[in-house]
DNA sequence: GCGTTGCTTCGGATAAATTCGAAGTGTTCT
DNA sequence: AGAACACTTCGAATTTATCCGAAGCAACGC
C-alpha cells in the first residue's frame, strides 16, 4: 500500500513495458525468456511497489488501466534519460578530459615552434576537451614545474640527470662558437686552440652544459642564461659564445656574426619530460604520442 | 574494458555520490553504514562498468578525475529524473483517472439537475483528470448501456429487476393523474372510480410501470415513451395520462392541466444504476458517493 | 458439459549480489 | 623508523533475487 518505489527496479519496469508490447504475460514470455509465472510474479511486485495496477488481465485479454497508460508514458520518459545518460558515460568513456600544461624551452627555431603546432592540431582532432596550458621558461625552471607538479610535459635540453623525470628525445639543435663582427678573430680564416685560451667567453650556467661543449677553455667575465643575453654579449665584440645557429642566422647574414671555423660546434638533444612518479592522464599520453608524431617526420 | 554499463545499476551511482559528498571511501562508510572495503569493491565495479577511473584515492586524499566529474554531474541529472518519475508515479496514486459515461433519464426536474451539477462540482474538487460525458435517453435504452459497459452509471426509474445491475436510490418523483382543460372531467370536483372507467388514457410502455400506478383502468389509444408526448396527448383533452409533478404545474398554473383529485397520484423512485458485474474504477466508486451525497442533504 | 487459455499462487532450487573481516600495500605524519 | 591512515584484495558467509514447475482458478469456446 505505502511501499511505494523503494530503490525503483528498473527491471520490472523494463519486463512491464515488454509485457505491454507484446500484449500479454503469455505472449511475453517468448520475448522475454522467462515463464509466465514469473512474469505474473514480477508485474505483481510492481503494482505493489507503485500501491496501483498496471493493467486489467485474464477473463478478457489484457488492457491498461489509466494508471498504467500513464505510468508507461513516465517509464519511457525515464528510460529515454537513462539511454542519454548511457551515452554521456559512453562518450566519456574514450574522450580525453581534464588539463594539460606543458612548458617549453625558450628561444625555440621556428621550424620546431610549427611542430609542436602540428602537434597541438593532431591532438585536437582527437575526441577531447582538454585544456591546454603552454608556458615558456628556462630548463630549470621547467623541471622544477614538473617535479611540482604544475606542469604535466615539458621541452626542452635537461640535463637528463633527474631520476624522478622521464625523457624521451625529440630534436636536436645545432650549437656553433660565435663572434662578432668587432671582435679580433672575426676575419681569421683559421683558428688553433692557443687562439682562443686568450679570449673573453660568455658562460651559459644551465642551458648549454659545458661538459658538451668542444670549447671549454677561456676566461669569462659575462655570463647569461638566456640566449638573448649571450647574443648581446657576443655582439659586443669582446666575447666569444655558442649559440643555436637557427638563433645566429639571420645575425650572420647580416655580416654581424661569424660561426669560428674549425670543429668547435656540437649538438643538443631536446627531449620531452614527464614525471615518472605519476601515471600519465590519458590526455597526456595522447598528447606525448602526438609530440613524437609531430618531431619524427623529419 | 568493453563492458560499460549493462543494466546500470543505480546503487552504484548512489554509491558513488555519497561517496563524492562525503569526500572519501572511510568518510563514507559511516554515511552509507557498510565497510569500507564493500565501498572500495563496489567503485571498483562501478569503474568497471563505466570502463574508466572516477576518482583518485589513496595517497593524497580524495579528488574525481575529470571523467568523474563529468559522471558526477550526468548521475544528478539522472536522479532528478528519477525523481520526476517517482513524483508522476506517487501522484498518480491517489489520483483519479480514465472516463466516466453517466446515463441520465429524460425530463428530470431543474432540482434534480442541479443536484447533479453539484456531485460533478463536488467530484471535480477531487484530485482527479476523468473525462466524464453524460448522456441523455430512455431507461430502458441506459439500462441496455449499462449491460453492454458504455455506461458505468445511470439515474433514472428503473423496473428494478435486472439482477446484472446493482441499484442505490437517489431521490423521489411524484406522479399525479392530469386531463387537460378540453376534457369533460376537468372542472369536476369529485370523481370516482366509473367516472375514470369510460376515460380513454395515454400509456407509457416503460418509464412509469404499470403495477405501481393506482388507476390501472381505462381503455388506452394512445402511447407514447417520452414524457413530451404524453403532455401532447392530455392537452389534446382527449386522453387523461400521468406526469410528474415538475413538468405539469407550469400547465396546471396556466389553467391548461389539472391533476384530477382523489389518492390517484403516487411516487417513483429514482436509483443509480450500474453493472455488477465488473469492479468499479476508483472514479466510478468516488462519482457515486458524490452523487449520493448531493442527493441525501434534502 | 469439458477442454483450453491466461493468469495467480505456492514451494523450493539455483544463482547472484552484498557484506564483513583480515591481511596487504603504499603514503603521510611524527 | 614507526605509527597512522586510506585504500585494495582475498576468502567466505549470508542474504537476496530470480526463476521454474505444479497446482489452482476463472472465463471462454466448442
Amino acid at each position: 500500500m505505502l511501499s511505494q518505489l523503494r530503490d525503483l527496479d528498473l527491471q520490472l519496469l523494463r519486463l512491464f513495458v515488454t509485457v505491454v508490447e507484446s500484449g500479454g504475460f503469455s505472449a511475453a514470455q517468448g520475448e522475454l525468456g522467462i515463464g509466465q509465472s514469473t512474469i505474473s510474479t514480477q508485474m505483481a511486485k510492481l503494482e505493489t511497489r507503485l500501491g496501483f495496477r498496471l493493467c486489467e488481465r485474464g477473463k478478457t485479454g489484457f488492457r491498461l488501466t489509466p494508471k498504467g497508460e500513464q505510468v508507461l508514458a513516465a517509464t519511457r520518459k525515464l528510460f529515454a534519460a537513462i539511454e542519454t545518460f548511457k551515452g554521456e558515460a559512453q562518450g566519456m568513456a574514450d574522450k580525453l578530459l581534464g588539463e594539460l600544461r606543458i612548458g617549453l624551452s625558450e628561444a625555440l627555431s621556428d621550424e620546431v615552434i610549427e611542430r609542436i603546432g602540428k602537434a597541438v592540431g593532431r591532438f585536437r582532432q582527437r575526441n577531447q576537451a582538454v585544456q591546454i596550458e603552454l608556458l615558456s621558461a628556462m630548463p630549470a625552471e621547467l623541471e622544477r614545474r614538473l617535479l611540482q607538479d604544475q606542469l604535466q610535459l615539458a621541452i626542452g635540453y635537461f640535463s637528463g640527470s633527474q631520476t624522478a623525470l622521464d625523457y624521451q628525445p625529440l630534436f636536436e639543435e645545432r650549437q656553433r662558437l660565435y663572434c662578432g663582427s668587432q671582435h679580433p678573430l672575426f676575419a681569421r680564416e683559421t683558428l688553433s686552440a692557443d687562439d682562443l685560451r686568450a679570449c673573453d667567453r660568455v658562460l651559459h650556467p644551465y642551458r648549454f652544459i659545458a661538459a658538451d661543449e668542444p670549447w671549454q677553455g677561456g676566461s669569462s667575465s659575462a655570463r647569461c642564461e638566456q640566449v638573448e643575453g649571450s647574443l648581446a654579449f657576443i655582439l659586443s665584440g669582446a666575447h666569444l659564445g655558442y649559440l643555436p645557429e637557427h638563433i645566429a642566422q639571420p645575425w650572420v647574414n647580416r655580416g654581424g656574426l661569424r660561426a669560428l671555423p674549425g670543429t668547435w660546434d656540437f649538438t643538443v638533444q631536446f627531449r620531452l619530460a614527464s614525471h615518472r612518479g605519476h601515471p600519465p592522464s590519458e590526455a597526456q599520453k595522447a598528447f606525448s604520442e602526438d609530440l613524437l608524431d609531430a618531431f619524427s617526420t623529419c
